[in-house]
DNA sequence: ACCGGCGTTTAAACCGGTTTGAATGATTGC
DNA sequence: GCAATCATTCAAACCGGTTTAAACGCCGGT
């Protein structure tokens, strides 16, 4: 195995200085166009590529962006979200060769992991996600200078920039899509209350219900899980009146609420309207159908990407507010029943 | 914003050379250990902690390993398997502050993915998934002198150390099961046959039909997606004698079919009998519940991770095979109808 | 013949660590 | 008392790039 080319092996092939290969490799200005083509050949025949951490060094930049995943090991797997929001942050960096630095960790150690990101250096900017209401982490970066961009917390007096997605305009239309069909009665089974989008879901349920002149309806926790669905539906059921219709904080609950009602002897839709948020590949193909909200979490990596990115370059990125979520009518929610 | 501070001064600071920095921070052996206390305090008051590039140039080890995800966008969230095989990874590579640097690529692009991994040198090794019956990475790699662990591909003539976690003793045994239900006609429905797993699935399928003396099943494919399981299950119930129990490649298509299958008006478990893979956490909330297999992604991942911290820093590691995945009995087999 | 200016190229310093071989001072052996 | 040994420390080279300031060759103008 022979030791891979450097610089210098390419400067030499091409009987040039380092300095002009460095030149050529950023397209720089002021090289002779012969020069260019020479050093381009050479490296070529050599198969060189700059080393990514000599360069790092001497540039003070990693080319690479972090990605924090705090979450409870248990949920890692359930939400849609993320790795849909990675293709669309990949599409964007790979474009220029930086690349995605992955870290988990447990929602405790999650200040840790950030500090530990900054202080290695190993990426230049980090993604904010499932900003909570009271969250250390726009004032640990701000203290690091570590550029971030904060995802989906648009009310937020962070100073970072963001990058919005707008849940509510769906649920609101999810909720008056209910009021149409009759019904009067909606619960609502929320994510943790201590997530700014679980948060802002509840809080759009809550104000359609009051724009629809309908008394305050229920909320419980789902904790967007199954367990926590399944769980928040069958206390539901139990109630004297139980609610006709519910909007769930994820189609996951969404989903274990349904076969909860289903194992009560409920027919969908027809005894109860289920709506969900998220709009998985599976949604399409429960029974019945799920009624649902649907976001995109790829647009949305790729405008997060694209503002980190120019924060990182430039210092500074306008705020930016994407297209907001949509309902999704299908076969979970019909009329509400007659009492 | 001041400078952030360098190994220099450091050892300005505790009065010593930056080598004696360097010793300290390794814990190389040779340095008094009030030297040794000098440098850390100093270390710590300063708040240095060494720069990953600077290290990586020196050491020429990135300390990073990589994730290629090379899957279709649209099925990239689908997956239950990665995130849980990350967080694996994850909770391995962290104790010694190594990274995961993810990639996500189309499938076509998988080879020049892997090739600038290589190229930069940003990682130094390795994961590779989704091996595919003609798979074109394995020799790639050993091209690139890039270290990397096999998940999950045994019978490979590949030449990698591999870790693997067998599928099949939990699909033989879900059929086993589904026989002494008395069930005859048992359809698979299967992911996409150049995934070694999915193949893998398929035999066992297949072989333990054989053993239970049986004649061969239907198989269709369903692209471990909801939709393709959806379709193939929509065949199976068209066919003059539908199965009495479908095998699915995964949770996704099977919780698809039973889907289609009570859409069409039959009842499970008394009518079609389903069994998934994967055991996603919705699967005991779906209705009715589903029987599944269960594997450990998340050991496997650390597994692997194990794997390939070995061979990076020994340049051998020996394969490992993991505790085989389970049937989980749940409410979607029955006792076979009687026709 | 000399000078200024331009386009092109380069030597050398630098980024922040690690590592080697030698220097230093203290201790031991004879 | 002097050389040999040992533990400790350090200066300097090195990793592979980027960047700056200076040098170079060549041209036209006077």
């Amino acid at each position: 195995m022979t030791r891979r080319p450097t610089i210098g092996d390419v400067a030499k092939l091409a009987g040039v200085s380092r300095a002009t290969v460095s030149f050529v490799l950023n397209n720089r200005p002021g090289v002779a166009v012969d020069t260019q083509r020479r050093v381009r050949s050479a490296a070529e025949e050599l198969g060189w590529t700059p080393s990514s951490s000599a360069r790092a060094l001497s540039t003070g930049r990693a080319r690479a962006v972090g990605l924090v995943l705090a979450r409870e090991p248990e949920l890692i797997g359930t939400d849609p979200f993320f790795p849909a929001f990675m293709a669309g942050i990949e599409t964007v960096i790979s474009e220029t060769g930086d690349g995605l630095m992955l870290q988990m960790s447990r929602p405790e150690n999650e200040v840790d992991t950030y500090r530990r990101l900054a202080a290695d250096r190993r990426v230049d900017g980090v993604f904010l996600t499932d900003l909570r209401a009271d969250d250390a982490r726009p004032a640990l970066v701000a203290e690091l200078g570590l550029p971030a961009v904060a995802v989906g917390a648009p009310d937020s007096g962070t100073g970072l920039p963001s990058v919005n997605l707008d849940d509510r305009p769906a649920v609101r239309e999810a909720v008056r899509h209910l009021v149409d069909l009759g019904h009067r009665d909606i619960a609502h089974v929320a994510g943790p209350d201590e997530f700014v989008h679980a948060r802002r879901r509840r809080q759009a349920w809550s104000d359609a219900l009051a724009e629809a002149g309908l008394p305050e309806g229920t909320l419980l926790p789902g904790g967007f899980t199954a367990e926590g669905g399944a769980r928040a539906t069958r206390m539901l059921l139990e109630r004297p009146t139980p609610p006709t219709a519910i909007v769930y904080g994820n189609d996951l609950s969404a989903t274990a609420g349904m076969a909860v009602a289903q194992d009560a002897g409920l027919r969908l839709p027809q005894d109860l309207s289920v709506v969900g948020f998220d709009d998985v590949p599976l949604a399409s193909y429960t029974n019945p159908p799920l009624t649902t909200c649907r976001a995109n979490p790829v647009s949305w990596g790729r405008a997060s990407a694209q503002a980190l990115v120019q924060l990182i370059e430039t210092g500074t990125t306008a705020d930016m507010d994407l297209e907001p979520a949509t309902l999704v009518v299908r076969g979970s929610t019909g009329p509400a029943p007659v009492r």
